[in-house]
RNA sequence: GCCGAAGUGGCGGAAUGGCAGACGCAGAGGUCUCAAAAACCUCCGGGGGCAACCCCGUGUGGGUUCGACUCCCACCUUCGGCACCA
């Protein structure tokens, strides 16, 4: 590098050849290591454990990355025993599919990505202990994946069934619902299909409450506690019986859900969803070919044609009628894709008068509107232009015929609200119509994948005994280690056809039987890893529970808040599945849980015009929804050569590697290094913040770091090892004498030494703040202003030798310096330690502690208003009491000539701080 | 449509009832230098004034308060999530 001896005669900060230097050393020292046992408190700090990709990580990565470090360095100054692992989320699509596209091996490609990730986590000096690096595809971890499958087996709550699954196309296996965004693969964007097929469910819903109540029980934002409340979905209703008439005897009813029993009057029609299995049997011949012909359109329908048709309904009659059971009246039964099957009972009533989207139907259908609630003056069923969810008072209603005959009808004039619904169900229970239940939109974890880059689910399919489990003492069921491991597209795992896999003998009668060749997707092995770190090489054991006692549950949990309703629903279930079997004794895994914001990078695209978008659209002709709507493209490697430049039109958007905006922690370490790349970080924005990147940023930070090494360099040789005993002397003496002789007298800090130790100590006190609050922005801020200061004192020290007092107080700054800076930039910190002659890392020793003297103020300055705007200021001596604060202010000279011809009202004083004059 | 977060200089942001704009970027001027870079110093929300100073200013409109960027109500905009859930 030609700038090196440059940088070698101007004093630089020599980063490339210190920073290697202290990550050698902290490695072969084994700095980062952590006992399972110690007499300090734990605390548990963790990542998002990430599935190693390609393109190594981003400096996106670094910005979730280093401020848990900063944290979990600063917990162990505080004295903590901290435990800060990393490992690999390595099994599933995202690997596989990186496999797949570079034609590898994803046993190969796997475990070379991850110490791509490894070299450049340790590149960043982020302080994991590495000795507990766990990798969810290997079988010493996956062994324990499965054999919590089996717990949950056993427990009832893993189970295969028959449904209508989302099916991705492209990457030819089967989706949770948390794996579909906007009706499309989570991973490769293609439009997902529903297609009927046996899979494995984890009972989830079974958990539906406790997931939703324990929400109130930890610290995460409030924006993914509602997510997952709304995902979760609890709404309470009743659900009510309706005789088919002439179709079914008295006991076989279509049931449906609904929240407003109190509108069961108003109930005109009834809907069920085009699959719902009753269709067949009511129907009537006449209306069975329009009926079939809907449910095939609705079948083949995505999600988002579904979606696209929106607000336009379509519904087919089925000929049948059904008896409202409130008031007699027969009600025909429509079919309608508006209703989903997988909710509530898949079946609704219709009251358009109440409801939108049935009024909205009725009108389409001709279909009576009957208001059960009073309408404005004037208005009608037959005249109401919109439905009213809201307002108004029961109408009066005739007792129902029949069943319910000599029932009254009591509720007329009660309002239309929730405590209304309160007193109608009870009374349709009283009368066998329907009763109180709770409904969730949370559906069963869908976990099966017909992907070969999984941990094999280990159940064996036997002739005679049916499912069994796969016993404990013949875990793991083994990946079998194949050439082509390809989605086949079948319906079927790559792994049904090798012979080898799944023909094996039944662990219960002996016989021949079938292994299940499905696999479980990633969110499985993820779902129970913050507990493998605890225990990382236990082979008898997922976890020993006295060492899993010991570390969980994750205090601090950091990570990005794509996972709100699957990664984080998923652990918080198994931890309390892990919990009700006596595992572990506490309900929630991750107490602490803070979200970092987007990295967003300055990108070349280009505009896509109108008629290109319809060109796109065309070509893939059978699905409208296929092509996004965007106005914009991020411009490819091969249009950035033949299109020129002046017509790139630039666009923040997330940092990713298939954007081509990827900024690698190795280009700006190796440029900046590692330090002011973790600085700059901490500095750019708030951690929740999304973050624009810019290389001026950092080279700023640069600067500041050559800055503060220059200062610091410059004022070492003024070090005394001994400064403690001669500061403590020189603050003795110096409460007893008056201010004003400061540096006169070489045995007392003067005025400058005692602002500058002022300011020492209350940098001390706001970073630590700071940190323990992930503001990490302003702890750098604040350091900076140090350094201001300190740069000032030391020109008004003009190269001078400084006096024994100043000395002392250098002495200070240069050690504190140090452990100030040690959790945000560790290799200079460490250096610095080295140049000073101490022993020991900064990482281990204790964080500073400010002294409440020293951050004390010599003056207040009070501030002066009138009707709260600013008049004056006043520096008052401390301990000046309220009265005289007060007196003086009136009395200032500015106050005077304002208040002169003005009614003073009232004086407000806030001690301390401000006096506000009130005039009339 | 619903839910959540957020709107402050040219820019990133600070202040979360009490001096708006800390810290930094960009910009302007200066010192050093043959020159440049680096470094250092000064200025840097808008308007007015020779000046001391004065007026305006935190998305918009109301409100609470002695006092509001901060709290409350309504609205607008942006971002993120959900979306026919009966």
């Amino acid at each position: 590098m030609s700038d090196e001896p440059r940088e070698e005669r101007e004093n630089r900060y020599d980063f490339r050849q210190i920073e290697a230097k202290w990550r050698e050393r902290w490695e072969t020292s084994g700095l980062f290591r952590v006992e399972n046992q110690s007499d300090r408190p734990k605390f548990y700090g963790l990542d998002f454990f990430p599935y190693p990709s390609g393109a190594g990580i981003s400096v996106g990565h670094c910005r979730n990355y280093v401020p848990l470090d900063v944290a979990c360095r600063h917990k162990v100054m505080q004295g903590y025993n901290v435990l800060h692992p990393m490992g690999w989320d390595a099994f599933g699509q995202p690997a596989e599919n990186e496999a797949i596209k570079r034609g590898r091996n994803p046993r190969e490609m796997v475990p070379e990505y991850a110490a791509n990730y490894k070299r450049q986590l340790k590149l960043v000096g982020i302080s994991y202990d590495w000795s507990r690096e766990i990798n969810s595809s290997l079988p010493d971890y996956y062994r324990w994946t499965q054999w919590l499958f089996l717990l949950l087996y056993r427990r009832g709550l893993a189970y295969r069934a028959n449904a209508a699954v989302n099916w991705c196309p492209e990457d030819k296996t089967v989706l949770a619902n948390e794996e579909v965004v906007n009706g499309r693969c989570w991973r490769c964007d293609t439009l997902v299909e529903k297609r009927p097929m046996p899979q494995w469910f984890f009972k989830i819903t079974d958990y539906a409450d406790r997931l939703l109540s324990g929400l109130d029980t930890i610290q995460w934002s409030d924006g993914i506690k509602q997510q997952q409340r709304e995902w979760i979905g609890r709404s309470e209703g009743a659900e009510v019986a309706f005789s088919v008439i002439g179709v079914f005897g008295t006991d076989d009813k279509i049931r449906v859900f609904t929240t407003r029993p109190d509108t069961l009057w108003g109930a005109t029609f009834l809907v069920l969803a085009p699959e719902h299995p009753l269709v067949d049997v009511v129907t009537t011949p006449e209306h069975a070919t329009a009926t079939q012909e809907y449910r095939e359109r609705a079948q083949r329908a995505t999600e988002i044609e579904r979606q696209s048709t929106e607000r336009v309904k379509t519904g087919v009659f089925t000929g049948a009628y059904a008896d409202n059971p409130v008031t007699g009246e027969p009600i025909p039964i429509w079919i309608a894709d508006y209703v989903l099957m997988g909710y509530g009972t898949g079946a609704i009533m219709a009251v358009p008068a109440h409801d939108q989207r049935d009024f909205e139907f009725a009108r389409k259908f001709d279909i009576p509107v009957v208001p059960v609630y009073e309408t404005e003056a004037g208005q009608t069923g037959a005249t109401m232009t919109e439905a009213l969810p809201a307002g108004g008072v029961m109408r009066a209603f005739a007792p129902a015929p029949g069943a319910l005959a000599g029932t009254e009808f009591p509720f007329a004039g009660l309002p239309n609200n929730k405590e209304t619904v309160g007193k109608i169900i009870p009374w349709l229970e009283a009368r066998g119509v329907g009763q109180g239940v709770v409904n969730f939109r949370l559906r069963d974890w869908l976990i099966s994948r017909q992907r070969y880059w999984g941990a094999p689910i280990p159940i064996v399919h036997c002739p005679a005994c049916g499912e069994v489990a796969v016993p404990d003492d013949q875990l793991p069921v083994l990946l079998p280690d194949v050439e082509k491991y390809q989605p086949t597209g079948t319906g079927e795992s790559p792994l049904a056809n090798i012979p080898e896999f799944v023909n094996t003998t039944c662990p219960q009668c002996g016989g021949p039987a079938r292994r299940e060749t499905d696999t479980m997707g990633g969110t499985a092995c993820s779902s129970w890893y913050y507990l493998r770190f605890a225990d990382p090489h236990n082979n008898r054991q997922a976890f020993d529970p006295a060492i899993a006692q010991y570390w969980l549950p994750v205090d601090l949990y950091a990570g990005g808040a794509e996972h709100a309703v699957s990664h984080l629903m998923y652990s918080r279930f198994w931890t309390k599945v892990m919990f009700d079997a006596g595992l572990i004794t506490f309900e929630e895994p991750f107490l602490q849980l803070r979200n970092q914001g987007m990295l967003l990078a300055y990108t070349p695209g280009r505009e896509i015009k109108r008629d290109e978008r319809a060109d796109a659209l065309n070509d893939d002709g059978e699905d409208e929804g296929d092509e996004p709507l965007e106005d914009w493209k991020v411009l490819k490697p091969e249009e950035k050569a033949t299109i020129p430049e002046s017509e790139w039109v630039w666009r923040w958007v997330k940092m990713s590697k298939n954007k081509g905006n990827v900024v690698t922690p190795d280009e700006m370490a190796a440029q900046y290094g590692a330090d002011s790349l973790r600085l700059f970080g901490l500095f750019v924005a708030p951690f929740e913040e999304t973050v624009q990147w810019s290389d001026k940023g950092i080279e700023a930070m640069h600067r500041y770091v050559n800055r503060l090494w220059r200062l610091w360099t410059e004022m070492r040789p003024f070090y005394d090892p001994e400064w403690r005993p001669a500061l403590a002397r020189l603050l003795a003496q110096t409460g007893a004498i008056a201010r004003d002789e400061g540096d006169q007298n070489p045995l007392i800090l003067g005025e400058d030494e005692r602002k500058l130790r002022r300011k020492l100590h209350q940098t001390i006190r706001k970073v630590g703040d700071d940190i323990e609050n992930f503001r990490f922005n302003t702890a750098v801020a604040a350091l900076m202003e140090f350094t201001n200061e300190w740069s000032a004192f030391r020109n008004a020290l003009g190269g001078a030798q400084p006096s024994p007092s100043q000395a002392a107080l250098l002495s200070e700054i240069l050690e504190t310096l140090p452990l100030l800076m040690s959790p945000l930039a560790p290799h200079l910190a460490d250096e610095w330690r080295e140049r000073l002659g101490l022993a020991g890392s900064a990482f281990k020793q204790a964080w500073p502690v400010f002294d409440p003297a020293a951050v004390e103020e010599d003056a207040m300055t009070i501030v002066v208003q009138i009707n709260g705007k600013l008049r004056d200021r006043l520096t008052l001596p401390l301990g000046t009491s309220d009265a005289e604060v007060e007196a003086l202010a009136l009395a200032s000279p500015k106050m005077q000539a304002e208040l002169s011809a003005r009614q003073i009202r009232k004086v407000i004083v806030v001690p301390g701080k401000l006096v506000n004059v009130v005039v009339g």
